[in-house]
RNA sequence: GUCUUGUUAGCUCAGCUGGUAGAGCACGUCACUUUUAAUGAUGUGGCCGAUGGUUCGAAUCCAUCACAGGACACCA
């Protein structure tokens, strides 16, 4: 890239200048002695002393250049570290012969990362700030920051330029903090649980664990293509049979689907496995997880997510059928007849493809009329074995699995049962969803022989869960697009990039 | 994938029924030693997302494409 533009010139030229007067533009030897943020709690008595200042206090802070006001022979600037910002007075007999009017007024500008070291006081209009007394350049911005008040409110820009709009809006930076914040305390929360935290591939010959399209990629060496996880599930089961007892994982898949506003093609997630629990130990320590969760990010259990109010303290639970009718409003009499169901979605103009079970039509019609009314959150238990293709049969009801999905503000949260254990019944659906494969079904599960012989060595009876952090963090902190949760949401590549892409090919 | 809105200066945005482009901020110059988006004066700054078409003439109308936002569909 060429550095054309006027302004950059401009700039250029003003550190070639820097040089030649022998300051470095890039200067390595940063003195900060405070951050902002301490700087204005530890100054806050200043305001009471004699002229509202404290001459015998020396600080060195240091930050970006955000504003700038040059008045004659005083000036103002904002510099912001990531703790804080504050205003520096910069007068120009406080300063070294000829520094004020030769180098400042004239290289210094917004943008340019800066050390200042002097005394602190409280301005006329009553804000603490710092009485400089030198000014050190420690980084030269050669492109300009975006306009002072507006900043860049473009999303684009602000998704493919996030260190922009990290500068520029500070409180970007809180939602990843709290985003930082729910990783670090997860992993300790199932640490003292007593899980074990491991690391399982990434590239896996077959991709298996949850019903996606994953992306393709190529091992030279060998000669053979491996697929990006679209879930860890298959090998923390495996760990499971090896003798590990409470396992987990916190990090990336891949699906090579579409985007959205809750979709990218790589996303965070934890998944956990507890042998000897089934999925009601798994709705206990879900619940604690998020009272531990909310403890500690210091969060209300009442939170706005967009039009609602979500109560985190208000946990309930019910079976997938009973819901259909209690809270879906569907008629009890028709939920557990496939004809009725059909004609039924029919009758609401709802399409459906044809040859669907009756697990299936059921979850058709959650989907429907149950899924976005689930505000508070809700654990939705007993799902059918059709479409629960991992999970293990209730040993009362051979038609529905001993799961639940947690649902809040209408969207699915967490994903958890009771897994299967028997080798052969696991066998079976492996060759039933390779059948849905067959009839062009291409999200469906591929055939792992591997994991089938692991599970013929015996799995303790086991419980697992996924929760997708993405989405946990969106609710947390009201976002409704998951660009906004992720610092480098995947984006298209503009024309240029696709051409030479293409030309590659 | 479908529908819809947008793309104009570094940034934030105007630009009517077609007559070859405007503001604020930023930047340059000048004034100003307690400002708060400082202020006043003055100046520079543009391949109007790309490609075609209609027209004497296109930022403006039409078509195609690219990217983005929103909605819907699909999807554990």
């Amino acid at each position: 890239m060429a550095f054309e533009n006027k302004f950059i010139q401009q700039r250029i030229e003003k550190a070639e200048i820097l040089r030649k007067v022998g300051i470095n533009p890039y200067s390595n030897d940063a003195q900060r002695n405070t951050t902002i943020a301490k700087y204005l709690n530890v100054n806050s008595d200043v305001a009471d002393k004699e002229n509202a200042r404290d001459e015998n206090r020396h600080y060195i802070v240091s930050g970006r250049i955000k504003l700038l006001r040059i008045m004659g022979k005083a000036s103002f600037l904002q510099i912001e570290d990531e703790s804080g910002v504050l205003q520096i007075y910069l007068a120009r007999d406080n300063l070294p012969e000829g520094f004020y009017n030769d180098i400042f007024k004239k290289l210094i500008e917004v943008g340019d990362i800066i050390e200042v070291a002097g005394y602190p006081f409280v301005t006329g209009q009553g804000e603490l700030s710092l009485h400089a007394d030198a000014l050190k350049l420690l980084t030269k911005a050669i492109s300009p920051l975006p306009e002072k008040f507006h900043g860049v409110t473009d999303k684009e820009i602000r998704y493919r330029k996030r260190y922009l709009d990290l500068i520029m809006n500070a409180d970007v930076r809180k939602t990843f903090k709290i985003r930082s914040k729910v990783i670090s305390l997860t992993r300790r929360f199932f640490e003292d649980k007593g899980f074990l935290e491991v690391e399982t591939p990434m590239m896996h010959p077959i991709a298996g664990g949850a019903n996606a399209k994953p992306f393709v990629t190529h091992h030279n060496a060998l000669g053979i293509d491996r697929y990006l996880r679209i879930a860890p599930e298959l090998y923390l089961k495996r760990l499971i049979v090896g003798g590990f007892e409470a396992v987990f994982e916190i990090n990336r898949n891949f699906r090579n689907e579409g985007m959205d506003a809750t979709h990218n093609p790589e996303f965070t997630s934890i998944e956990f496995y507890w042998a000897y629990k089934t999925y009601k130990d798994l709705i206990v320590i879900t619940k604690e997880y998020f009272e531990y969760l909310f403890d500690h990010l210091d969060l209300p259990t009442q939170l706005p997510y967009g039009d609602f109010e979500v109560d985190f303290s208000k946990f309930s639970e019910i079976p997938l059928i009973e819901s259909l009718s209690t809270i879906g409003g569907v008629p009890s009499e028709i939920v557990n007849n496939k004809e009725k169901i059909a004609d039924f979605l029919k009758s609401k103009n709802i399409t459906l493809k044809p040859g669907l079970t009756l697990g299936q039509l059921q979850g058709e019609l959650f989907d429907a009329f149950v899924e976005k009314k689930l505000i508070n959150p809700t654990f939705i238990t007993e799902y059918p074995v059709e479409i629960s293709p991992l999970a293990r049969r209730s040993d009362e009801n051979p038609d529905i699995t001993e799961r639940f999905e947690l649902f809040i503000a209408g969207r699915e949260i967490a994903n958890a049962f009771s897994e299967l254990n028997d080798p052969v019944d696991q066998l079976n659906r492996f060759e039933g969803q390779m059948a849905a494969k067959e009839s062009g079904d291409d999200e469906a599960h591929e055939m792992d022989e591997d994991f089938i012989e692991a599970l013929s060595y015996g799995m303790a009876p086991t419980a697992g869960q996924g929760i997708g952090i993405d989405r946990l963090v969106m609710l947390l902190t009201n976002e409704h697009s998951i660009r906004d949760v992720l610092l480098f949401p995947a984006m298209k590549p503009i024309h240029n990039e696709e051409l030479n892409q293409e030309e590659e090919v």
